[in-house]
DNA sequence: ATGACTGCAAATCGTTTGCAAGATT
DNA sequence: AATCTTGCAAACGATTTGCAGTCAT
């Protein structure tokens, strides 16, 4: 499951601006770390509680909302009127990735073997964007929607 | 404002699949036809509301889900908690666009200058997707996120 | 008439917040 | 001690729904 992320670094960063690496902060992190499914706050909630019952739905909130604003985790939202959530793996390979999302039963598939062309691509538009419409832009998401397979029988 | 939409073959669309064109109705698509800013399900209330004040505001959600189910409306999220609707414009040019959103005060810049390569480019991914993961794709949402000059001042 | 459609108010769902208690430095 | 963080319950905002009345065909 879990991507290349040196949980280690993560509590640093967050120390390093002087927020305090916490028992619930660690649960959260800990939980994305071993997810690749984008799951939603009540997801991430119930699979905290499983191990540490003690904290609390608004915890996870909070805590998401803060390892956002800190670019430690990117949200979501796939139509379904709630958020989901995945670790930025900031690490060298693996970090960007599109996807591609069944508007039924909203199973999420996610890829990043984009070519070198389209990545650079993405660069130079970004950079265009920024120029033309006087923008810092810090990142693009890229969705497709359709259904599955298993949706279409 | 508006595009180049030919209002009576929506309704046209809408009554061969059985619905009723009725008043409300027809007020959100004349009031979507009029914007070109992604308003929110509350402002198209409020726009339709101008005018006819009897309509209310589930109606205009009732209307709304429905036109996005029948592909005459696209429903987008740009993080700020609520969704945003347009005219899905099938026709010609114009139809289909990508956008920069403001993180700090949800700004949408609607661009579809992209280049030939870049639109193609998306048609042959979108083929090669439906056929690596069993995928039927029907559209994709490409947004670009940051900050603009007004908000970074 | 027969359904489809509407308005209103109440209900629902995801998310946020106030506050007193608990943890960290 | 001072401050940040948490849990719980209540509040909130966007969207949905039940139902009795209204409208289109």
């Amino acid at each position: 499951m879990g991507g290349v992320t040196d949980t280690q670094k993560l509590y640093d960063k967050m120390k390093s601006r002087g927020l305090r690496v916490t028992l619930p902060r660690r649960a959260v992190v800990e939980v994305l770390k071993d997810s690749d499914d984008y799951p939603s706050a009540e997801e991430i909630f119930m699979r905290v509680h499983a191990r540490r019952p003690r904290i609390g739905l608004a915890t996870v909130y909070r805590t998401l909302t803060l390892l956002a604003e800190m670019g430690i985790v990117n949200r979501f939202e796939f139509g379904q009127g709630k958020a989901r959530y995945e670790l930025a793996e900031t690490d060298s390979e693996g970090g960007h990735h599109h996807v591609v999302v069944c508007e039924r039963c909203f199973k999420v598939i996610k890829y990043s073997d984009f070519s070198v062309e389209e990545k650079s691509n993405f660069d130079t538009l970004e950079r265009e964007l920024e120029e033309k419409y006087d923008f810092r832009i810090d990142r693009h998401v890229v969705q497709f929607y359709g259904v599955c397979a298993a949706c279409r029988t």
